[in-house]
DNA sequence: ATTAATTTTTAGTCTTGTCTAAAAATATGT
DNA sequence: ACATATTTTTAGACAAGACTAAAAATTAAT
């Protein structure tokens, strides 16, 4: 029996070339993450500092996974996805995304102990398991931070009009939709401060010298919030006055 | 915050010496296997073909957990585990079971396909995960397979009187508890021919020649059934004739 | 009790993925 | 445009985990 793998309307055969180690499996995903949805190339030192690695060692994978046609790689120019990387990279998102999911809405865990977590599961090997694990979890839509989960095609259902919350301008009316999942003291903070999922903000003032922004929760309660915490918060517009 | 280990009534700290490869695991969980009940000495020939390793390998991974004070292994005369050793082992056989329970009850896996995942599974680490797995299957003691699961503090409720097929004698009535869970092709076999956990059969004639077995099923089928499989299925007595 | 067969260990090599230090290419500033 | 700063790549090293081939220890057999 053979084994095909169907990405972006091609059907690679010998599926076996995609087995893939974990630290290539990451490679791929970071990739995807810093390049965007307008599929930026990625810089060496970029890749580095998210790998928590050096610059050199990031040059011999980037090397490698070239010559496994997984990224379009040109010294001293960074890196991109090929259709079959970009493929690849999606499912291991749809796994960690699934993961998340499981943890949260069956486990009970919080959404911000779940990421190191489904670091490791999203590396699980076996697409049956990750397909009965998106029936048995009624086929969700996006993970608990608000992200969209790919779905067994590799097709995203992004959100319409989500921008970062520092790209809004003063007197938005905006809910939150998402929150950058890699830092678990940020999601601690936000939770502390109510800053969940599906709350309804408002902008109030915008300070220039730091990037800093002061919000307006429901409630009427006011909040000044860093640079650092509102470049990692994604938003969708309600109304603008 | 310090975390701890504790195992068969002692209390080691430190707990990130244990942060183990998964090879290092593996090699654990087979000696744990392969030492039975009884704790025999387990030589470097046997552990090659368990791990489908070679001889040379076993030797050079036996002294590195040797020096981790997880085995006791003296040269030319096999290997034991110590109490840490047998501690990290059966919390990595907790985690396999739950898994393979979890796949089974929860995404309608069959018995016989969740061994090769489970392999994967087991090495996740997380000690909330797998007792928030634990909770939500309600604490299974025994997996699909007929095979105890260990609790949070590694202890096991071994069914009593559980032996071999190949060891019970004519005219035994048993019921299947267990079925050694490794080759994927047995458990279908079992399974096309209704031999499934908790089915009561009685053994009717063993012939010495090919240590072969002719049983009888509750409906009064008749099977023959090989060495091979027959040391493969663990029974209880249910009465003796 | 020696010799033969088997098992186990040692010694040396390979691959993967990482690192440091130094060299080369690119980008920046005046 | 040229010197300087930054980024990226090369070269060489290392640890983990496996392998082959050869040596040493143990076990079995006559």
């Amino acid at each position: 029996m053979k084994a095909y793998l169907f990405i972006k309307g091609f059907l690679f055969d010998n599926i076996m070339e995609y087995q893939l180690t974990h630290s290539e499996e990451n490679y791929l995903k970071e990739i995807f993450h810093l390049s965007g949805v307008d599929a930026f190339r990625v810089s060496t030192n970029n890749l580095a500092a998210r790998l928590n690695s050096k610059a050199s060692s990031i040059t011999d994978m980037l090397q490698k996974l070239a010559e496994k046609e997984l990224v379009s790689y040109v010294k001293y120019k960074g890196c991109n996805l090929t259709d079959k990387g970009e493929g690849i990279a999606v499912q291991i998102i749809r796994k960690h995304r699934l993961w998340e999911t499981f943890l949260v809405m069956k486990l009970n865990f919080g959404w911000e102990e779940v990421h190191d977590i489904a670091e490791q599961l999203e590396h699980i090997d076996s697409t049956k398991l990750i397909d009965s694990l998106d029936h048995f979890l009624d086929y969700p839509k996006f993970d608990p931070h608000g992200d969209p989960i790919p779905d067994k095609d590799g097709k995203i259902t992004y959100r319409k009009a989500k921008i970062k919350l520092s790209e809004t301008v003063v007197n938005s009316l905006v809910e939150i939709v998402s929150v950058n999942e890699d830092s678990a003291s940020l999601l601690t903070y936000l939770e502390k401060n109510n800053l969940v999922l599906g709350i309804c903000i408002r902008i109030i003032e915008k300070y220039e010298f730091d990037k800093s922004m002061r919000i307006a929760l429901e409630n009427g309660n006011e909040l000044n919030l860093s640079k650092k915490v509102i470049e990692n918060i994604g938003v969708k517009f309600i109304s603008k006055t």
